[in-house]
DNA sequence: AGCACGCCGACT
DNA sequence: GTCGGCGTGCTC
């Protein structure tokens, strides 16, 4: 049969919220060019055009008269059979689209999206008689600037709705309007010089130094430059040898001009490092030990825990399996939560596996990820070592998943949808691609312990700090007690103080953890008991000192802070609580000699910022660090004497069904950050109720206590991990419509599921950013059929979405909220 | 998600 | 009258 006569058909996804693929014509031009996987350029509504997936190529021809398929962009698919199936599961199980999947999945560079462009109209005969005062305006903006986006003809005409204007000349036949969509990857060349093929004999170089010597001693010398630079390759960049103070440009332009030298654009990498690897994996007997209970446990299981102490030498451990998998031709993926991607670590894994190891997260941008994209699509064994998203790149032939720090919160993306769990999901790839999972965690998430206690994962743990380091002493000071004694030096225990004092004398660098940034959570009037609160949210707003602001955290309103109450008028204003701004400056005021950095978003925006508070942290150069969450995670300093945990009881009063565990988590890791190699760290946290239960656990190093608390309050309110969550939230700019809209939600809900359903409820925060807020929250028995649950809710919603009511209210899904 | 269309109040 | 507000519905 004929194959070039036949009429195909495609499905597509879209870059967009939408439900299902959309179904367009190939033209028989394109027949038996296009598979699945690659990306196509179609339009979408009236003009837009983006770059859609290829789903699946086939000949049913669709009710409607499909559009064509204006263009196939990739010779090769960019996205790989295991990819789309990894799309299609997470898109069930989170509840999203397969068009949400695509944004995140994809970098940007790759997602295309046309933009309308105004030029002048080729058959415009130049007459601007008939034109009024406005549209003169736009037309002569256009005549000088040539094209146009629709966002510059607004700026010019200073006006929003534009179309008419454009509409009215486009029909004089005045402008034309073309839809423009560009590929926005863009290689990067770098200029190299290279020895001309004519004098690659002696005799021909030799009768050019010759005539060099007498006429042109400058050239000659460039020349030699090169000659002796660029060694056996006879080629090497311009920049390079120019940089090489014998070298010349002008005497270089002149050789390249007699021929004897040839000058030329290459392609580079913005991503390949010329790492290579020097080490090999030494392991202790307790990490030898520790990898062979992890192989026993892949034996039988695809998914090991890693239980191991805070500097217990995991990496190694890790380096180990890596290399394994490398050298049977496999790829690795490691995962770290984005803040502990730091160079520190990069440097030791490049170090064992030289240029193998590519690099993703969020501070690449958009033309350095997709060249990580494509590196991975080149199906070489390669470890990639990244955030979150890394679990998106194009995978051919992955061995092993590496999930560090398996416990933190930060593996959950929270908006927007996929609201993915990254571990989760994780272990779905892995079922994919046939590959084992490697979770590790000093504090393992009470699932995954749960999970490796049932049998369903296998277990290993490391419960030596490497190089026969101790665990770090800790102290709990009572914070009640020295404020009834008015003991109290500002926000520090005169405990806390005092060690500050000393180990700072000795020598050593003190850690101040505090969750809260900016300087005071609230402003008090202490006349009537004001607090000015956002605007737009229902939180009280922050005071920042450094910027003179007040802050609100949720939706980043500022305004200036007040000199009197608004309400009251009177001038007596407390600023309550404290943030690590405040700690920065009174620890300044009560120990001058302190070289304190501060560590938390505010100081870390820039690209650099976290890279040079972190060096300078590590040379010496600072010795106390006050920093928020980011302090705890994945930092590795030789001389912390002592950690600080400022108020442990905020962490603790968080109200959430995980507040214990995460406050364990979070006082555990930044207790681990205390007392490296030889020396026995110090750590103290302020505490107002110092016998509180999981301080104590804290204080004792016991997981195994915490979690059995956790599992037996988890049971008894039907929490994970023995039951499922997934919560629906309501929001809507009218109060008394979300009320309405997620009662009769909720109840609907209910006809199906009973009691499984609870609220809805108001969060703690009840209104974000001028909507108000309402959770329906869904619990499931573990055996339950997630998959019939869903299609029970899916169907509820989509009753809810066209319901005439509430066609205003915008509903969120969490499946396996955090 | 865009981006039309259509209906309604506020000004040149 | 026209501009711009936003609610509604559709996109292969």
């Amino acid at each position: 049969m004929n194959t070039e006569r036949r009429d195909y058909f495609v499905d597509v996804i879209l870059p967009l919220a939408l439900p299902q693929t959309y179904t367009y014509r190939l033209p028989q031009s394109m027949n038996g060019a296009v598979f699945q996987g690659q990306r196509v350029v179609v339009q979408f509504g009236k003009s837009k055009m983006y770059s859609a997936i290829v789903k699946l190529v086939h000949e049913t021809a669709p009710k409607y008269t499909a559009k064509y398929i204006e263009a196939i962009l990739d010779a090769e698919p960019v996205v790989v059979e295991k990819q789309l199936e990894f799309w299609d599961w997470l898109s069930r199980y989170y509840m999203c689209t397969q068009g949400e999947v695509m944004i995140t999945a994809l970098p940007a560079g790759l997602r295309l999206t046309s933009e309308s462009k105004i030029g002048m109209s080729v058959s415009f005969d130049g007459n601007k008689d008939h034109l009024n005062e406005e549209e003169l305006n736009l037309v002569e903006a256009i005549e000088v600037r040539g094209v146009l986006t629709m966002e510059e003809v607004s700026t010019v005409l200073d006006r929003k709705t534009v179309y008419p204007v454009i509409r009215k000349l486009i029909a004089a036949d005045v402008i034309s309007v073309h839809e423009e969509i560009k590929e926005r990857y863009r290689p990067k060349y770098e200029s190299v010089i290279a020895l001309n093929d004519k004098y690659m004999s002696e005799d021909e170089m030799r009768a050019v130094f010759d005539k060099l010597e007498k006429r042109a001693f400058k050239q000659l010398e460039t020349l030699m430059a090169f000659i002796h630079l660029s060694g056996k390759a006879q080629e090497m960049r311009r920049a390079d040898l120019l940089a090489d103070r014998n070298a010349d440009a002008s005497a270089l332009a002149s050789l390249v001009k007699k021929g004897i030298l040839d000058s030329y654009d290459r392609e580079v990498s913005r991503i390949k490092s010329d790492a290579v690897a020097t080490k090999e994996a030494v392991l202790s007997t307790h990490q030898t030990s520790a990898l062979e209970k992890i192989k026993e446990g892949f034996a039988d299981k695809s998914t090991v825990l890693l239980h191991g102490v805070t500097s217990s030498g995991k990496t190694e451990v890790y380096t180990h399996l890596i290399r394994e998998q490398l050298e049977n031709g496999k790829q690795v993926l490691f995962l770290l939560p984005e803040i502990a991607l730091t160079t520190q670590l990069i440097g030791r894994l490049q170090e064992h596996f030289g240029a193998a190891v590519l690099i993703y997260h969020s501070r690449f941008n958009e033309q350095e990820r997709v060249e990580v994209y494509n590196e991975v699509l080149k199906k070489k064994p390669c470890v990639v070592i990244g955030a979150r998203s890394s679990l998106f790149l194009p995978y051919s032939n992955l061995g092993l998943i590496i999930i560090d720090e398996e416990h933190d919160p930060s593996f959950k993306q929270q908006d927007p949808a996929p609201r993915y769990n990254a571990r989760e999901s994780a272990l779905w790839l892995a079922k994919i691609h046939k590959a084992n999972t490697l979770l590790g965690s000093a504090t393992p998430s009470v699932e995954s312990y749960y999970n490796a206690k049932h049998g369903l994962y296998g277990y290993a743990t490391m419960t030596e700090r490497f190089g026969g380091a101790v665990l770090p002493k800790i102290f709990v000071a009572d914070v009640k007690e020295a404020t009834k004694r008015k003991m109290m030096k500002s926000v520090f225990t005169p405990y806390l103080l005092e060690r500050i004092d000393q180990v700072l004398a000795d020598g050593e660098q003190v850690i101040l953890f505090q969750n809260r940034r900016g300087f005071a959570p609230c402003i008090e009037c202490q006349t009537c008991g004001h607090v000015p609160h956002c605007v737009r949210c229902d939180v009280s707003l922050t005071y920042h000192k450094a910027a003179n602001q007040l802050r609100c955290h949720i939706c980043g309103f500022t305004s200036a802070p007040p000199t009197a109450c608004d309400a009251c008028g009177t001038t007596d204003l407390k600023l309550k609580g404290f943030g690590t701004e405040k700690i920065e400056e009174e620890l300044g005021l009560l120990l001058p000699a302190a070289r304190i950095a501060r560590m938390d978003l505010d100081t870390t925006r820039g690209k650099f910022s976290l890279q040079n508070i972190i060096a300078d942290f590590e040379s010496g150069k600072t010795n106390v660090l006050v920093g928020t969450q980011m302090v705890t995670k994945g930092l590795d300093f030789g001389n912390v004497g002592l950690v600080g945990i400022l108020s442990a009881d905020q962490i603790l009063n968080f109200p959430d069904f995980r507040s214990y565990e995460r406050a364990f988590q979070l006082m555990a890791q930044v207790s681990g950050r205390a007392g490296r190699r030889e020396k026995q760290g110090e750590v103290i946290i302020q505490s107002f109720n110092p016998q509180h239960f999981i301080i104590q656990c804290v204080v004792n190093n016991d997981y195994e206590t915490m979690y059995h608390n956790e599992l037996a309050d988890r049971m008894q309110f039907s929490y994970p991990p023995l039951f499922r969550l997934i919560r629906i939230t309501v929001k809507g700019k009218d109060a008394l419509l979300v009320d309405n809209g997620s009662f009769h939600l909720a109840s609907q809900l209910r006809t199906h599921m009973g009691s499984r359903i609870l609220g809805p409820e108001y969060p703690v925060v009840a209104r974000m950013r001028d909507e108000y807020i309402k959770n329906i929250l869904i619990k499931t028995e573990r055996e339950a059929s997630v998959v019939k649950i869903k299609d029970t809710i899916q169907t509820v919603l989509n009753d809810f979405k066209v319901h005439p009511d509430f066609k205003k209210l915008r509903l969120v899904i969490d499946v396996d909220p955090n």
